[in-house]
RNA sequence: GGGCGACUAGCUCAGUUGGUUAGAGCACGCGCCUGAUAAGCGCGAGGUCAGUGGUUCGAAUCCACUGUCGCCCA
């Protein structure tokens, strides 16, 4: 007969197959149906508060991979807190303005741009911002994100707005903010300052020359006593109107070298290092050094510009190196950085012949010149030193070089009256590198390293943009003097009226309501017009604590935690820290973490021009692949370094994914018949591997705690897959089939096996749930009818005691006796003389006294009736019979010495007779057919034969 | 060019403060089971821990340099 009727079998419904692309969206419509997210909060309402506030991604364009890995981790953050007990809200939000948007905007409006108001553009960038912001939600909330979706903060709200200028209003009373004239990365094309952040190097191809520049004849006597020349090298001729110095490093040895030059012997000098070098540049077949001086010793001599008729006097600069060039650096102090402050400090003007548009003014000081794009500069210059001489050599030279993130096009620099926050005001740089230091903690703990670094090396903060997308700042010029109007007063004038009106008030109102009553100029003025420019928007999303970290989103100041990609050390987190920092006296977040980037699957980066990554488009990953996949598999790598992608990798996850999903399946379907408070055996009363398994998940749960408390979730995630793949699948459910098929049903055989396999079921599914959201909550629906009830992410995590090891290390033991068992048997499969391990009859000897009293005395104390039982179940063999080695050595013919050192073993087939139900080799098995073991007999149908 | 990281099996990754024979998954090879079945299980092969030099009784692990890659900056 078959008895496979008499068995219980697993039974459940929840499927083996996922469809997760059709389930998802269905588990989201419950949670959103049911207010998952408002309940929760309300449930905890009065919790402690633990505050991820959100980084705005920019509103612009659908969402890509790296937006899933930054919303993923933050969702397993807030529901891992949640489970915890916490309050964890989650307020997302989006950054709205720039220039981005805007360009696009304009781009859209083609010629028509010229003629539309800033008012209305502002307006078609606001549409665009909405329009994007609405997409990307949709797409944030399919990815199973929870948070309050229908309350996000957005950088263009009037309140968020208002918020901004209170932090401005702050800093101006403070004493941070200052004007001034500064050269800047500015993009010509796009007429505007670009910030750090807004630049992207790409390999460009400019021209190299040297060009030399006469020692004016009363500084002669210095250099050897006949004419000589100052000789320097660039990549940027256009440039060279606006030269006012050129810099050597004090310490560095000079050389003048005579050598042959097309007409006439050349003296030129340059830094002995790099003569050689020069030599090669200017094609110089011999010469001789006459004289070697430090250059300390050319400071203060007076050069004839190449060109100009004017002298520029050489001085000193650290940054002056012997790598390349002549060591000799022409200085343009309205075009370059270290320009700059070399020119502040020497005091040299600071020239800047050029216009918004990159074209020279009438101040460029040469006739042909005014007029001229600098782009298209090179030429006509590289002809004004030839005329005159002064070119030493001309090549092509190709390096890195800024190019404008939108544009993409070379950006320049260029000397512009600009808003700037002050980094030293207060010691504002060292408060904020004390605070990296000793008030923020770092996941990975590298980034206070990085953040510092920049802190130390950054200059002043400049916070204006010459455009129309965004807040705008405020202050006012005289109408008769031109002097600017920037108080406290003024800006939370403007302020009120922002958070009425809108910032676009700011640009259609009558100048009349923009100043507080009375204002008056020191020149006695009282006409005044607006500041059209606008704020960084990094000043922008900077400010994002002063009015997102409130009550009104119940969230507070400061946060708990930042979790961003490590781009953002340099952008938000140094944005948000300096202002609060000025303002507040503290930093505003307590932790910050940072994951990777993507790269291909041949470890180079994701570009556009490859065509990013389509094959993992989120709508890929909606439409054929499903979240939770995904989710899994992004919390497989490494995500705190570089995150190697592609279809291909996401594979190996699907497959993990099935596997754990068939772990709880079978978890679920041998639950049937069980009712937990009834038939809950008691922890004393367990099966030995029942108490067990109980007692490693006592310590799994320990363990994947600490990983999500230390935000390291692909370490939780591979715990959580180890336990389930070695722990219970290859293991633990294995060796319990047996009493979970065949023991009588409701008998405390079964009832071990179940009470281990529900508590297994809940609080695995509580483990993982941050992570698999969707996956879990269908299962915990699956525990419905035993007793479980709402949602998984409501539920509290579970609680996990005892640190009593000395049942699993004995587990340990018989693990190794288990996996040397199946070695020897694996041959005997082959050689088809087996088929299970319940074919298998070992007899075992053992010369280590700690593993032969595990497999005797401890099996006897931890198994309790019926040892012998017990260790065949936990084995998986028929027979497990100790040789009696000192009375009857003859036993020990057969016995072969196994990996475990002193374990020897014998494996053949069992010569037992099969119980038919069962499947089990036992002593007691009559002969015949339908033969059945001792503890099947009972299910043997009335009336049928043995 | 500078700062910060990374480099371990064909692929993706573990490897807690230096300490037995460097682990896992996928892929691969050989099998078992058919009572988790569009599942499950076992065994096996595969590594000069990027390279070189050093510290140490002992280095994948600490130090220095080199190479490749990434992020941030110049």
């Amino acid at each position: 007969m078959s008895w496979k009727e008499t068995l219980n079998l697993p039974a459940t419904d929840f499927p083996m197959k996922a469809d997760l692309v059709r389930r998802e969206p269905v588990i989201q419509a419950r949670w959103d149906a049911e207010d998952l997210y408002g309940s929760i909060r309300r449930e905890r309402a009065g919790a402690r508060r633990f505050v991820l506030h959100d980084g705005p991604p920019y509103a612009n364009g659908d969402i890509h991979l790296g937006h899933v890995l930054n919303k993923v981790l933050k969702d397993i953050t807030v529901r891992y807190r949640t489970m915890r007990g916490d309050d964890a809200p989650y307020v997302p939000g989006w950054d709205c303005h720039g220039l981005p948007i805007e360009l696009e905007v304009v781009k859209q409006l083609g010629a028509a741009a010229k003629d539309t108001s800033k008012v209305e553009i502002r307006r078609l960038c606001r549409e665009y911002a909405e329009r994007w912001l609405d997409v990307q939600r949709t797409s944030f909330r399919r990815l199973g994100c929870l948070g309050d979706w229908g309350r996000p903060y957005a950088t263009m709200t009037p309140a968020y707005e208002a918020g901004v200028l209170d932090v401005f209003a702050d800093l101006v009373e403070k004493g941070y903010v200052l004007r001034g004239l500064r050269p800047i990365h500015w993009c010509v094309q796009c007429r505007t300052a670009l910030a750090e952040a807004e630049l992207e190097y790409e390999d460009v191809e400019s021209p190299s020359i040297h060009v030399r520049f006469a020692v004016r004849s009363d500084g002669l006597a210095r250099v050897g006593g006949e004419p000589a020349d100052v000789v320097i090298w660039t990549t940027t001729p256009w440039t060279l109107p606006a030269n006012r110095a050129v810099a050597v490093h004090p310490e560095l040895p000079y050389a003048v070298v005579v050598h042959d030059g097309p007409d006439r012997e050349q003296r030129a000098i340059v830094a002995l290092p790099l003569v050689a070098a020069y030599l090669a540049a200017v094609g110089a077949t011999d010469h001789t050094v006459p004289l070697v001086l430090p250059g300390a010793e050319l400071v203060g001599l007076r050069l004839h510009h190449p060109f100009l008729d004017r002298e520029v006097p050489v001085v000193a600069a650290d940054y002056v190196s012997a790598d390349d060039g002549t060591g000799c650096v022409h200085t343009a102090p309205g075009h370059g950085a270290d320009d700059f402050e070399t020119g502040r400090r020497e005091g040299l003007e600071l020239a800047c012949p050029v216009d918004a548009g990159g074209v020279y003014t009438a101040d460029v000081g040469v006739e042909s010149l005014v007029g001229v794009h600098v782009f298209k500069a090179n030429e006509p210059v590289l002809g004004l030193l030839r005329e005159r001489g002064r070119l030493a050599a001309s090549t092509r030279f190709r390096h890195s070089y800024p190019h404008c993130w939108r544009c993409k096009r070379p950006v320049i620099f260029r000397a512009t009256d600009q808003w700037f926050v002050s980094v030293d005001h207060e010691d504002l740089r060292a408060r904020a590198v004390a605070a990296c230091d000793d008030d923020v903690a770092w996941v990975p703990a590298w980034g206070r390293l990085r953040l510092r670094g920049m802190l130390l090396g950054r200059p002043d903060w400049c916070i204006s943009r010459q455009r129309a997308w965004g807040v705008p700042i405020p202050a006012v010029y005289c109408e008769d003097c031109g002097s600017v109007h920037c108080t406290p007063e003024l800006v939370r004038h403007a302020r009120d009226l922002v958070a009425r009106h809108g910032a676009d008030a700011w640009f259609e109102r009558d100048i009349a309501e923009l100043v507080p009553a009375g204002l008056r100029c020191g020149c006695g003025g009282a006409r005044f017009r607006r500041e059209t420019d606008i704020f960084d928007v990094w000043f922008e999303s900077g400010s994002s604590w002063r009015s997102v970290l409130t009550d009104a989103h119940g969230l507070q100041f400061p946060a708990d935690v930042y979790l961003e990609g490590h781009d953002q050390h340099r952008g938000w987190f140094q944005s948000s820290l300096l202002p609060a920092l000025a303002v507040r006296g503290a930093p505003p977040f307590r932790t910050c973490v940072t994951h990777g980037f993507f790269i291909d699957d041949r470890g180079e980066k994701l570009s556009k021009s490859k065509g990013g990554m389509k094959e993992l488009a989120p709508q890929v990953i909606f439409e054929q692949i499903g979240v939770d996949i995904v989710r899994l598999f992004l919390m497989t790598g490494n995500y705190f370094g570089d995150v190697p992608v592609s279809r291909r990798l996401v594979k190996p996850a699907e497959d993990q994914y099935r596997k754990i999903r068939n772990t709880f399946r079978f978890l679920l379907g041998g639950l049937a018949g069980f009712a937990p408070r009834e038939d809950h055996v008691d922890v004393a009363h367990l099966r030995a591997p029942d108490r067990w398994v109980l007692q490693t998940l006592d310590v799994l749960a320990a363990d994947v705690e600490r990983a999500y408390e230390a935000f390291e979730y692909q370490r939780a995630a591979a715990l959580l897959r180890d336990f389930m793949d070695h722990d219970l699948s290859a293991f633990y459910l294995d060796i319990v089939k047996d009493r979970l098929y065949c023991a009588k049903p409701g008998g405390v055989d079964h009832r071990s096996v179940q009470t281990a396999l529900f508590r297994l079921a809940t609080v695995l599914v509580k483990l993982w749930a941050p992570i698999l959201v969707h996956t879990c909550e269908e299962a915990w629906s699956a525990l419905a009818p035993f007793g479980i009830e709402g949602s998984v992410h409501a539920a509290t995590w579970p609680h996990h005691g005892s640190d009593d090891r000395t049942r699993l290390t004995w587990m340990e033991q018989l693990r190794e006796v288990r996996t040397e068992i199946q070695r020897l048997v694996d041959p005997l499969r082959k050689s088809g003389e087996v088929g299970s391990g319940q074919d298998v009859a070992v007899r075992w000897n053992c010369l280590d006294e700690t593993l032969a009293h595990a497999l005797s005395v401890d099996a006897a104390a931890l198994i309790g009736d019926d040892a012998d039982e017990g260790l065949r179940e936990i084995l998986g063999v028929a027979e497990f019979v100790r040789v009696n080695a000192p009375e009857d050595p003859a036993a020990l013919e057969g016995l072969a010495p196994t990996g475990r050192e002193g374990l020897q073993l014998a494996v053949a087939r069992s010569q037992l007779r099969r119980c038919e139900r069962c499947w089990r080799r036992r002593a007691e098995v009559p002969e015949g057919a339908d033969a059945l073991c001792a503890r099947c007999e009972p299910f043997r149908p009335h009336g049928t034969a043995s």
